[in-house]
DNA sequence: TTACTTAGTGTAAAAAATACACACTATATT
DNA sequence: AATATAGTGTGTATTTTTTACACTAAGTAA
């Protein structure tokens, strides 16, 4: 976010790629803004940081504001200094990527003023972005294909109990190509980081799979030795 | 670098963790701080980003105040914003970590005033740091072990023409642990990067080594594919 | 010539990654 | 009740990668 520049000194913001996954396709969120530079436009969501704030807690109030969330996994990935990469001013901008479940209900609240709305698109389908902002998001995509590998970060993504084939699913939109089914189930069964539950997904017509969870004391145990997808 | 606050605004700084190697151990520079706060203590070398920089240009003035050297590889891995890291005021610094062979002679050139003194500390018994100095240097630690096993940084550490057991003892030393010698020069010899030169190591008391060049061009095409250490 | 120090080399075993296809089960449809 | 549909769930053989491991060769210094 970088609308309104309170001096000629330099501005810190902290702009957001918030990845959503609906149980079909990875998207990110939005918004178009109502205010010059850059009017009408699609941008990514930022604000300056508060004098009082530490970073995580900045990306954190942004992505509340926006989406009325809170505890949403968030993690700071670059910053953006050129001196022109804004029209009026010297902003610098740190980058955060966070990842959410969509589906859930409670998205998506009133929005501050400059924005006009703040729509989820897929990401194979994005329009022109403001500033340089497809650079931040080209780099915050390529940050989580890094980090999908090592960290549990997928899970993320998926509601508390998801299924096998649902977490395949995310980790073939994320990383762009399609996984062998068997492969991928033996390789992350084998992690040992997911439990098996008693139940069965709901509402499908066919054949109900399994539901999963991940089991984070486990998965904090057997840290150190890193995951490597 | 982090001493004077030009306002009660808040102040965008780099910090630079430069890791040299001179064929023995893996250092950092540090600088002797000569001004309030932590007056005395060892510092991060760092510096406020100017109106009309980038930030890797930034870092590279720094880092050329500091030593004299250009050209240097460098790379930002991390922001710290604490609002209370600074005693005196808000000042969010971006981390850079920097490769340098040392063993030239034309490093280190007279130190702007806040410094008594600059000197190239081995990582093995580094002193207590000024601010938040010490998770910085971690974070940089951290990053350059991730970052060695998937890119071809251990090269900036070492002189054009290197001994394969040089090059092991770099990643030895970054990786903090033993290698073996047989399955480390099948491997890296396996990624096809590096050129056999017709040039034997000189001045040694035994047997001279094979001297060996890093092929950046090869190693350019070889991309995509990613190198997996 | 000998002693010393580091360079340089191969193989076997274990582990991990890959390629690949069909029967099962729950629901919806007729 | 039978059938169609759609996704679930499973095993094995092959290839590739990783690991463990020890001696001879070459050059220098005494």
């Amino acid at each position: 976010m970088e609308q309104i520049l309170p001096h000629l000194d330099s501005v810190f913001s902290i702009d957001c790629v918030l990845f959503g996954f609906d149980g079909k396709e990875l998207k990110i969120l939005l918004i178009e803004r109502n205010e010059e530079p850059f009017k009408d436009w699609w941008a990514l969501p930022g604000n300056i940081v508060g004098p009082d704030e530490s970073l995580d807690q900045s990306a954190s109030r942004i992505l509340y504001e926006l989406t009325g969330l809170r505890g949403i996994y968030m993690e700071q990935y670059y910053a953006f200094g050129d001196p022109h990469r804004h029209p009026q001013g010297r902003v610098i901008t740190l980058a955060y990527y966070a990842l959410i479940r969509l589906g859930g209900d409670k998205e998506l609240r009133p929005i501050s003023t400059y924005a006009k709305r703040a729509n989820w698109l897929p990401i194979t389908d994005l329009p022109k972005l403001a500033f340089d902002h497809q650079k931040i998001y080209d780099k915050g995509l390529e940050k989580i294909k890094r980090r999908i590998k090592h960290q549990p970060i997928a899970f993320e993504l998926l509601p508390e109990k998801f299924t096998l084939t649902q977490l395949q699913h995310v980790y073939e939109l994320v990383l762009g190509k399609k996984l062998d089914k068997r492969n991928f189930r033996k390789k992350i069964i084998s992690f040992g980081v997911l439990k098996e539950l008693d139940e069965k997904q709901k509402g499908v017509s066919y054949r109900a799979a399994t539901l999963y969870r991940f089991d984070k004391r486990k998965y904090a145990k057997l840290f150190g030795k890193e995951i490597s997808f």
